[in-house]
RNA sequence: GCCGAUGUAGUUCAAUGGUAGAACGAGGGACUCAUAAGCCCUAGACAAAGGUCCGAUUCCUUUCAUCGGCACCA
């Protein structure tokens, strides 16, 4: 049963693209959404946290071209991959994990683009753009390249040319080709078959020029909960203007236009996988037999909708999205962006083609997932661009995360269990130094809580290990592997050791959001469950049973990092 | 090119118009319940140059360095 107070919190994780494994600094941008769902579960509040695989789109049609499959399969393959990594490797506790290929999707999308264009949002426009005869499909500007009409650079990209940095239009370039780097299979080409040539198409647009207003209106009311990097792209975007966008495009491998004539095109991303963040929505209300749930968190002035993604995708989440949702004009915009920045990789950019990257399956294979939660939100791009560095990492697990928390958990409760097999009574009165513990651990649920509610992830876990820290030096200052040798003493020695018991429980409570499995274990080493918990205050058992008890990490050995670092350097070696 | 961000101890990150915090790493110490973990102590930083100000790491300008966006790449 929910307190009448509950919230309502919709927790929209950006949609991973279903072309590549995802690498850390996807997780890295991603953690935070699981926090958040955590954190609000606890607190009794409703939460629809949902995500899925983004499938659509020509880059996966051309690889798929390029490998003799279907898109369909490159699709399937990353989307199990994703919902295997994320959901059952990290542990993330989405609502629902769904894919923009079901039919629902394509549906809910159709729906919200007729309702659209019924109002007068959407209008069609033609233009030109390059289509090659060969692969009979048009090429977005990326996939192409030619000489740039500025300096005679033969390898211009069809948006940019990187000889002498102008700006290119694809239809400026002379000579344009498929840029050869996206065919990769296929062996020779001959001149004719890379050729592109113009033609005329037909798109439909969506008028933000028409939503300007109410743009700027939603931006200037809710920005002031964003992200920085979000709110200033959103206002420094606004004041250049709007442009309409196209929003369809020549593919085949997309979610049909629900307009006749349009047969073969389709309803672009940009459109069709933001309004994912909708259609999950409403199939995990109907999945879950309540088909009308869904309007709980979206026909709900008083819902709270987070968006949690990497910096790549803010013009998405505080532009596109909201202006399709006023155009509807029913649905919740949203109210939190928690846009992250880059995670860098040993100082450099990921990077797919130069194979600098950590892949979280691999990653998955070799460590603990809950480390790299732990080491996420400590040293996550929250504000600025971070760097993910083998051995900082190894030397966070095993130093502060095994060192200060796990073995505070560890040494209190082996000793504890040894000791007092049958049980630990708790004081009936506390000491002063006991009753300053648990206030500080106590007061923690509120100020962390704020914290993360903010999006500082690293300021609320901060301050729950401090709490560690602090039971680190009680334990030492107790001191009681002397005084359990002197029998007047047993007594004093129960009642600190039950006090350092119950920290650690109300501690197992504190990290369930960061790290839910931990918390999980050591709720099993006191015989407890997680069903019922609450983030609040604990209150202690009269006896409290130690079960079992045994370390909770295990620690990196410098054998593990060198072995990644060496793959790493071989990397660079046959990239350069 | 245009726009924007960043540049803080060996490393990874904080904070702030008034003498810069933390973690890891380094050095030293007392202890031993614990995954040689924990605790105490020590050393160590505001990219460079100007400007505004009683006073700037914090605001402004310039230089250098790194990075991102510049719309059909997610």
């Amino acid at each position: 049963m929910k307190p009448s107070s509950a919230k309502n919190i919709f927790i929209g994780l950006a949609w991973p693209y279903a072309n590549g494994s995802l690498h850390l600094g996807h997780v890295s941008a991603f953690m935070g959404a699981d926090i958040i769902a955590r954190y609000y579960r606890l607190k009794g509040d409703n939460v629809l946290f949902v995500s899925g695989s983004d499938c659509y789109g020509t880059p996966i049609a051309v690889e798929a071209d390029e490998r003799g499959i279907s898109p369909a399969e490159i699709a399937d393959k990353y989307h199990a991959e994703f919902k295997e990594t994320l959901i059952n490797g990290m542990g993330f506790s989405c609502d629902i994990y769904t894919r923009t290929t079901t039919e629902h999707h394509a549906r809910v999308v159709q729906g919200l683009f007729l309702e659209l264009h019924k109002k007068g949002f959407l209008y069609t426009k033609k233009e030109k753009a390059l289509y090659s005869p060969f692969l009979k499909r048009f090429l977005p500007d990326r996939f192409v390249e030619g000489t740039c009409p500025k300096c005679g650079f033969g390898e211009a990209r069809g948006d940019q040319c990187d000889q002498c940095g102008s700006l290119l239009d694809p239809l400026e370039l002379k000579n344009p080709r498929i840029n050869p780097k996206i065919l990769t299979h296929r062996g020779k080409l001959t001149d004719a078959d890379v050729q592109l040539e113009t033609r005329q198409s037909e798109q439909f647009y969506l008028k933000l020029s028409a939503l300007e207003r109410d743009l700027e209106n939603f931006v200037s009311t809710k920005s002031g909960l964003w992200r920085v990097n979000a709110s200033s792209f959103a206002k420094g975007f606004l004041k250049q203007g709007l442009n309409d966008r196209a929003i369809t495009r020549d593919t085949d491998w997309g979610v049909p236009i629900p307009i006749a004539g349009y047969e073969d095109k389709k309803i672009y991303v940009w459109f069709e996988a933001l309004a994912g963040y909708l259609s999950a929505s409403k199939l995990w209300a109907e999945e879950k037999g309540q088909s009308e749930e869904w309007k709980d968190f979206w026909h709900n002035d008083e819902a709270i909708h987070y968006y949690v993604h990497g910096k790549d995708n803010i013009p998405f989440h505080t532009i596109i999205w909201p202006a399709i949702l006023l155009a509807e004009g029913k649905l919740h915009t949203p109210d939190r962006i928690i846009s992250s920045e880059y995670l860098n990789l040993e100082g450099k950019q990921f990077s797919k083609s130069r194979a600098w990257a950590v892949w979280l399956p691999d990653f998955l294979a070799n460590f603990e997932a809950e480390t790299l939660r732990y080491f996420l939100v400590m040293n996550g791009p929250e504000s600025s661009d971070a760097n993910f560095v083998w051995s900082e990492y190894s030397n966070l697990v095993n130093g502060e995360l095994i060192g200060t928390f796990g073995n505070l958990v560890n040494r209190v409760l082996t000793f504890g269990k040894d000791k007092f097999p049958d049980g630990l009574n708790f004081p009936t009165a506390l000491n002063k130094e006991s009753k300053e513990l648990l206030l500080l651990a106590g007061e923690t649920f509120s100020s962390a809580g704020r914290l993360i509610e903010d999006g500082k992830f690293r300021a609320a876990f901060r301050a729950v290990l401090n709490i560690a820290e602090n039971g680190n030096r009680f334990v030492n200052k107790s001191e009681p592997w002397h005084k359990i040798k002197d029998e007047t003493k047993k007594g004093e020695v129960e009642d600190e050791l039950a006090v350092m018991v119950h920290l650690i429980r109300v501690l197992a409570v504190l990290i369930n959001p960061f790290l839910p499995r931990t918390s999980e274990k050591i709720h099993g080493f006191l015989g407890l469950g997680t069903k019922e918990l609450k983030w609040a205050y604990p209150e202690p058992n009269k006896l409290q049973k130690i079960i079992s008890a045994s370390p909770l990490f295990k620690k990196i050995e410098d054998e593990q990092i060198d072995k990644q670092l060496s793959g790493l350097k071989d990397a660079l070696r046959s990239h350069t």
